[in-house]
DNA sequence: CGATAGTTTGATATCCTTCAAAACCTGTGG
DNA sequence: CCACAGGTTTTGAAGGATATCAAACTATCG
């Protein structure tokens, strides 16, 4: 399985080689872009839907005063925006993190896809509701925890998320954010995310640097970040 | 119009007086619930979906050691988890800040109603991606803003939210929370919740206690806050 | 090999928390 | 109608987590 949607969507319902077939239909126009890219910009009316399907990129509102802050990270199998053509004018950009490919889905192709297909639409429906339920926890680990935890309990989820679409090798995986970003994420300074970072690294939490992200052990790194998993929705609802 | 789901979805399109009626049919069975009530909690699979008709509502998660962070409030018109029962288990609570009205709906009228209706669907659909908006001004709310402008923020959200409903008389709405209650809300201190409220009396910005808030300009508040309305998306999409 | 972006370090300032207690409400039962 | 109980707001003093500022160091890439 190539797709990475299809394997996330795998795990949230079970998917007939039919529906495979359509999500690989449904990708057929993949393009590579050059880190950076924004893919929505602020005032946009987006024509068409993007599928990541290799690389990073990240969701951001920049306030009037210059300061940016993340709302998310999209990784492979991640969708932008599917409904978002409802709205008059998106209030957030979309910008690559790094060179990556991504589908180009024209709207009438989405729509032909979730009136045929009501299982992959249910699976879509799960997906969405699973980015809410992030959202909501990132809003809880800014509002309740400390910078140590907060940093923690991000890089666990990003392991995770990337786990499920079968890009976590051994306990590894790539993380292509400076610190910089990591302090835009979750409201501190980069030079306080560097100090936390090196304390993590000390206590033997993980390795981290050069574009990549190493946790000898993720049971230990959810627990000292009170990480309850149950937000990514990753059991299947059973029915 | 007396039904405040269709007084919010008329400023996203423009609703027949059909509409009006399915909104109405849809609302048939209005209960009063007491304070403190609980609509959803985790772990629940709901079988119908809320709405609120009168009186306030917060959704909220608790953490191993017991600290509660609230990731919304609901008003008058909104509905509590449309697409919930996708899900196998919630992963949050939802319960009454006051004395309230709340119309049970059966999963079967609500998707009757989205059957039928596609006007009222695309104006639903509106409304949820305004939810997904506030959660991410919430984001950056927490992230980029200090207490002051965090609390400024938030109250003139909530002032702007309830005059949609038609709630907000003159400059006042009521405002069923305590210092406790924001202090979750904005992953601060109750301690210094009061704080800031004090120093913002003094400036003249807000009068608040008694469970209303005086809001003497709005304008003001907004400025201060660093507020941009278009995240309420209240403009109407030309189309 | 120089330019540029990213990381690291140190010293100091500040916002916010913590802890503790007093004052103030609001509803309830005697 | 008073007295009391519980929740809420307010006040003070002291400590801690994170920001700010400035500069050195390191990696990366044309």
């Amino acid at each position: 399985m190539t797709n990475p949607l299809a394997t996330k969507l795998s795990h949230y319902v079970d998917l007939s080689d039919d529906d495979v077939g359509a999500l690989d239909w449904l990708c057929a126009d993949v393009r590579p872009f050059k880190a950076g890219k924004h893919l929505i910009k602020e005032g946009d009316r987006p024509e068409v839907v993007f599928l990541l399907i290799d690389g990073w990129a990240m969701r951001y509102k920049v306030l009037r005063d210059g300061r940016r802050h993340i709302m998310a990270y999209l990784v492979p199998g991640d969708l932008c925006d599917v409904q978002v053509f409802l709205l008059k004018a998106v209030d957030h950009n979309i910008a690559l993190l790094g060179d990556a490919s991504v589908a180009i889905i024209p709207q009438a192709k989405m729509s032909a896809l979730l009136d045929e297909r009501p299982r992959l639409t249910r699976a879509l429906g799960w997906s969405s509701l699973v980015e809410d339920s992030v959202l909501r926890e990132w809003l809880v680990n800014m509002g309740q925890r400390d910078a140590h935890d907060r940093i923690a309990h991000l890089l666990a989820e990003m392991w995770l998320r990337l786990r499920t679409v079968g890009l976590a090798s051994d306990h590894s995986i790539k993380l292509p954010l400076t610190q910089a970003d990591l302090a835009d994420t979750l409201g501190l300074t980069p030079v306080h995310i560097n100090r936390m970072l090196q304390q993590m690294r000390k206590a033997g939490l993980i390795e981290i640097g050069g574009g990549a992200l190493h946790i000898p052990d993720v049971q230990r790194l959810m627990d000292v970040s009170d990480f309850d998993a149950n937000y990514l929705h990753l059991e299947r609802r059973a029915d």
